[in-house]
RNA sequence: CGCGGGGUGGAGCAGCUCGGUAGCUCGCUGGGCUCAUAACCCAGAGGUCGCAGGUUCAAAUCCUGCCCCCGCUACCA
């Protein structure tokens, strides 16, 4: 039984490389959900991109003096290297400048608007008097006419707590220049969000699978909803399709929409992307049209985007030529990861870049530490001691190391993958408990209790361990039948375990699977391409690739007679000694 | 201020929805094994489950109050 699977990742912002916080909430979990979803014989939909347009990409840029196009490519690039580093199988990471996608967000905006959902209403704006773009209230900050803190920003101040109206506060300023902005009335456009919050609220009350803290935060947004603008005084972005309005126009100061309008519109766009890319241009519609499933995954910063205003597009731009277009069936959020104690933040140097980690470790030793001990229901603190610890006990120690004493056991007395011979009582269990351990691993990672999963899977690792020590076949000399037997169980529980961890740990998995004889992939990896603009723009670089591979989410018999060679060192035992080095990385780079 | 999450042996966590010998990983102590990256296996020590009340035959688990930590609060993407 086939299900269409859309998995639809939060996109990362392209002012900079991915640190492992990033990663750990959107990356691996999604990634781990796809995987099995594929073996479990789903068809998936896996995609992302850059998010490239807004106000900190344009104020980065000016700073660097490059163009804002120019910086996102640069960062375009390396996010995208990043994650494929990382073996994350998009279908599509693509990005959002794109001709398609520009295409697809005014597509959507046009239904929006002739559905009656946008209106255009005056607002009062900060502009940079330097540049004329208009300022994010985030970057004006002044003295709280309240309490009199200075250092007050956004609409809110840090200090007292107090909303503010940016206007109203004393000496006001620009962070980036700290000039003082012009507030100026401005034509804006805005989504009418109060319109669906009882369709919202009813869909909300059905979503009882959801995970508590998403459900109860969504829930909480809908009393008190409000029109919301999603257009900008900036002209880095996705030009309004209205008449005067457009890129020509020239008696308007320069308008787009507001970046988080498009950012979200890009589950749909990549999807009609991949699609064109396949040769197929309709084959996105399964994916969206309700006879599937659909999964988001995102940090917890993320998840109004995702439960209230994307449900609310969706909802409101009906009619459209994209047809009814499906609600999430889930909003997966992560909560976040903190270093060391402190809050993951690149300005201040306290951050661990994930190329970094890839470089030094490689990428199934981070993936499992992410999954295994990552912020997926709490905020989670990185150490480098724990890295170092579970890296050595859990992946050296437990599973390379049963990996590791199998094989080497197999090729030195045997050379190939023997038979079973007549199992006995000891041998039925733990091949029993081992395959029956496929069902209920594979339910928690359907909920996305990735944690849990990986924990049971791990037990099949430390029952093989024990069954080892228990039959002790190395002390089988006088008894080659008995042995072949016990080294036969063996390699079948390593298989299992390999199956069951290959979600989590895809290319050791693959690895093993060719120690066992294996010729064929099993499991896929993204591989990064330089494409054409479908429709005459820039080329750029995505991430694609072929993922109907070997691997099923069940027991594949061991394949007896195949040659069993010196086993590989699957993963690489760490000294204490990188704890210290990677804690004067940090305070190196922070001085 | 509002909302949410959390406080369980030295560390990190599960259990709490549907009350009934407190569990897992790491660390520690002792033993075993020696096939394996000093990895693997067994046993043991160590907790009045934040505090104070309440309900109950029985509470980490339900109710009330309090203390402490963290996050979110949306025009930051």
């Amino acid at each position: 039984m086939s299900r269409n699977v859309l998995t639809a990742v939060a996109w990362p912002y392209a002012n900079g490389p991915r640190h492992i916080g990033h990663v750990a909430g959107f990356g691996v979990p999604s990634d781990v959900f796809s995987r099995y979803q594929r073996m479990a014989g789903n068809n998936v939909l896996m995609v992302s991109g850059t998010d490239e347009h807004g106000t900190p990409i344009q104020v980065q840029a000016d700073r660097e003096g490059v163009s804002a196009r120019e910086l996102a490519d640069r960062y375009n690039r390396v996010i995208a290297e990043d994650l494929q580093g990382l073996g994350l199988t998009y279908d599509l990471f693509t990005r959002t400048t794109t001709r398609n996608h520009y295409a697809v967000v005014q597509q959507m905006f046009t239904s929006l608007h002739g559905n009656g959902y946008i209106a255009e209403r005056s607002q009062l704006s900060a502009i940079d008097p330097s540049t004329g773009r208009g300022l994010p209230d985030r970057y004006v900050e002044g003295t709280c006419p309240i309490c009199a803190y200075d250092g007050a920003r956004g609409d809110q101040c840090d200090n007292c707590g107090n909303q503010l109206d940016p206007q109203d506060r004393i000496n006001p300023r620009s962070k980036i220049d700290g000039r003082a902005p012009q507030f100026v009335e401005s034509a804006q456009f805005f989504l009418d969000l109060p319109a669906f919050a009882e369709q919202l609220g009813g869909w909300l009350q059905t979503r009882t699978d959801w995970r508590p803290n998403v459900l109860k935060f969504s829930a909480n947004l809908l009393d008190d909803l409000k029109p919301r603008a999603i257009s900008r005084d900036l002209d880095w972005g996705v030009p309004i399709p209205l008449p005067g309005w457009g890129l020509d126009s020239t008696h308007r100061a320069p308008k787009r929409l507001y970046v988080w309008f498009d950012a979200v519109i890009g589950y749909l766009s990549a999807s009609v992307e991949w699609a064109r890319r396949t040769g197929d241009p309709e084959a996105w519609r399964p994916f969206w049209d309700g006879s599937g499933d659909s999964r988001y995954f995102m940090g917890k910063d993320n998840v109004v985007f995702h439960s209230v205003i994307w449900p609310s597009i969706l909802l409101g731009a009906r009619g459209g030529p994209y047809g009814e277009l499906q609600l999430p069936s889930e909003v997966v959020s992560s909560e976040f990861l903190t270093m060391e104690g402190k809050k993951f933040s690149s300005s201040r140097s306290v951050v661990i870049y994930v190329r970094d980690v890839l470089e030094r470790y490689g990428a199934d030793a981070l993936r499992y530490y992410l999954a295994a001990a990552g912020p997926e229901s709490s905020d989670t603190d990185f150490t480098w001691e724990q890295f170092v610890t579970r890296n050595n006990t859990e992946l050296v120690g437990a599973w390379g190391n049963l990996v590791n004493r199998t094989v080497s056991m197999v090729h030195k007395n045997i050379g190939v993958i023997p038979g079973p011979g007549e199992l006995l009582a000891a041998d039925h269990a733990v091949l029993d408990a081992s395959q029956a351990a496929f069902a209920p691993i594979g339910e928690l990672l359907g909920r996305s209790q990735q944690k849990a999963a990986l924990s049971e899977a791990m037990k099949v690792v430390a029952e093989a361990n024990k069954y080892l020590s228990d039959q002790a076949p190395w002390k089988l000399k006088e008894d080659p039948a008995r042995r072949e037997t016990v080294l036969h169980v063996a390699l079948q529980l390593v298989d299992d375990a390999k199956t069951l961890l290959t979600p989590f740990l895809p290319a050791s998995s693959e690895q093993v699977h060719r120690m066992l004889g294996g010729t064929a992939v099993w499991s896929g990896q993204p591989e990064l391409r330089e494409v054409e603009d479908l429709d005459g723009g820039p080329g750029y670089p995505v991430l694609m690739g072929d993922y109907a591979t070997e691997a099923v989410w069940e027991r594949r018999p061991i394949r007896v007679g195949q040659p069993v060679d010196e086993p590989v060192r699957l993963f690489t035992k760490l000294e204490p000694t990188v704890i210290t080095e990677e804690l004067e990385r940090l305070e190196d780079v922070a001085q």
